[in-house]
DNA sequence: ATATAATTTGGTTATATTACCAAACAGCCA
DNA sequence: TGGCTGTTTGGTAATATAACCAAATTATAT
């Protein structure tokens, strides 16, 4: 593998990664149909504020995610729409692994 | 956010995880292109063969690709073909990111 | 200017991930 | 059978993630 390959892959990795957490997931699709303030996020999560802040900086740096204030608030948008596309993907293999697993129950 | 929806968020994490690594995602990139044997890989990531191996294991596991015995060796294939759209989609957003940063150089 | 509301940052602890080495295992073939 | 090749599993140490609490920051609005 080479360096120039390496490092792509490095980049690629930390955007999958910064997708690859349940409380994440959640957040996009809440942000996928509108705009949300970080303490709406925190309150449909039920976690504490500061554990969203860090999960939308995440998102953030990763750039899946947007933000915008207005008023007091923070509005956080979803910037990588094309995500939605593959969580069709995603839910296609875990219908299979589910298929595949009932076959020998 | 509610049980049924965890559930489904923690399934689709998994998967991501498992698509979350820079040598998973180069063995993705070359299953694409065909099936590969361990050792094939193992040569060419440049890592113990066991590195290897456990990475293998978890995209099995999440069903991202599959095996098939042949002689003495495990050929590995690409099962996920969606996941190649969404590569599209990362680069989009790593372009973006790096033009970004461009305009604040 | 100050009080207030919203968000981010720092600290700490628990858990997860990853790499390598060494050893076990599997199965093909002489 | 016994040796080889290829692969997986177990152990260990280093690093990375994630949650909460507490404190700092920001800026709106009185």
């Amino acid at each position: 593998m080479d360096k120039t390959d390496l490092v792509r892959f490095e980049a690629q990795a930390q955007i999958m990664k910064a997708l690859s957490h349940p409380t994440r997931l959640f957040i996009v699709h809440e942000l996928a149909k509108g705009e949300k303030c970080v303490c709406e996020l925190t309150e449909m999560v039920g976690a504490d504020t500061s554990t969203i802040s860090k999960h939308l900086s995440i998102m953030k740096n990763a750039g899946i995610v947007g933000h915008e204030k207005r008023g007091t608030s923070i509005y956080y948008t979803l910037k990588m729409k094309c995500v939605l596309n593959f969580f069709v993907c995603v839910n296609e293999v875990l219908k299979k692994n589910y298929e595949a697993q009932r076959a020998f129950a």
